[in-house]
DNA sequence: ACCTGAACACCGTTCAAGT
DNA sequence: ACCTGAACACCGTTCAAGT
């Protein structure tokens, strides 16, 4: 390795003081999030971050709720749509996308959680709506049907990695569970015979990702069997 | 209207430093959420109410989770189980316990979202459980299945209510719908063909009961389609 | 043994004042 | 016009010290 008169890469440790846009906010609270997780990622960590104040954020982002969907929607970059184009069962298409979208989210338990109640819609996230569309549309779901349920998916997606990711990662995810099977094997068959009769094993059974899978099949079937209430059954034109 | 010389409601204003329980702080917890919100409740404020030091309550709960699940069970006797016992269609009267569940939790949107990631375990929860699993029982549901489908129903019943009732008690939620409608208004018919066909009406619509009432029966028709993945078809026994 | 004052280490958001 | 220091009004949780 020959010396250089002017290292390039240690010139200086950090971008020093780049000039604030929301692409850069945005950017640097995604790498504060998957470093320390979405806890740490507060107004004012990010601010400390980028060399300046709280204040300065507020001029791009109107609050917290509003950053947590700029970086989801930056995630959602990641979700794998080529499903929707290739050749093949089309629930079983749709229950890839699906999938790829919940493993980005379990990776983020906490952003779930948030976005759960913030719902973004910016280009990334028209883009997984349109593809589950065309998925639906492939499987001949009526397109009334198909407006409610390309939300239902992604609801149970989103809601599913809130829950599970956010429990994989408490520190008294252990306990908590414990505190459960014990209420579980502790109820009297008396007040409780159809959980007695189950068990434990059965009713804490198969959390893995099966259940999961198991949920989207769920839906897919129930989709196909159940019309719109106030639909009254139209002539097609 | 005789006078009294001793007034019986005037004497104290406050039940003046109650000696803690468990029980007494989860029930001021629930009355101060009534009053003013989840997010006032908090462990300073609820110290405050009950004229202590924060420190105190750490001796009946470990941290805010635990306050949030055990407000919760409170809650949960509050759910009408009378249909698992009536005459009548399984399937409506499976809609009705997962509809009383739903109001309660949309009624206090806050403990929806947290309760999403912290289960309880009290008697009331096993016992909304219990009446689930009856009923389906009653529908005819194989036992494994009814394991799962138990968690299914209340995770989907709870999510929603997160979601629809934080949504509801949001101050920026016109804005958040404006910019979804804008954006789906927007959406290019090249890029977004489904999203155009379908429009906006067509996807924002029927955001009332309708909506959760559908999805009860996507889910109960989905579940009794779809068998578990791992099971292979036992014989009875 | 049971309880708690005081401290530690943080928060989000606003707004008057600076450049 | 654009940006931000400093302040306001809070947080959860711990632990050493008191009764």
């Amino acid at each position: 390795m020959a010396p250089r008169t002017r290292p390039v890469v240690s010139r200086r440790e950090r971008p020093a003081k780049a000039a604030l846009t929301r692409e850069g906010i945005v950017a640097a609270a995604v790498t504060v999030m998957q470093a320390e997780g979405l806890d740490r990622v507060t107004m004012r960590r990010l601010a400390a971050e980028l060399d300046t104040g709280p204040a300065s954020l507020y001029v791009y982002l109107r609050n917290t709720a509003e950053l947590h969907a700029a970086m989801l929607e930056e995630l959602l970059g990641q979700v794998d749509l080529s499903p929707v184009t290739t050749a093949g069962d089309w629930q079983d298409r749709l229950i890839k996308v699906l999938w790829s979208y919940t493993l980005i989210l379990l990776e983020q338990p906490g952003l779930a959680q948030s976005v759960l109640v913030t719902r973004p819609s910016g280009p990334a996230y028209l883009s997984l709506a349109e593809g589950i569309l065309a998925l639906l549309d492939a499987g001949g779901v009526a397109p009334d049907r198909a407006a409610w349920a390309v939300d239902l998916l992604l609801h149970f997606a989103t809601s599913t990695a809130a829950e599970q990711g956010t429990r994989a990662r408490a520190i008294d995810a252990q306990d908590e569970e414990d505190t459960l099977v014990t209420a579980l094997r502790e109820a009297p068959a008396d007040t409780y015979p159809q959980i007695a009769a189950l068990g434990v094993a059965e009713l804490m059974s198969g959390w893995g990702p099966d259940r999961l899978t198991w949920g989207f099949g769920v839906l897919i079937s129930g989709i196909l069997q159940t019309p719109r209430p106030d639909q009254e059954t139209a002539p097609d034109c």
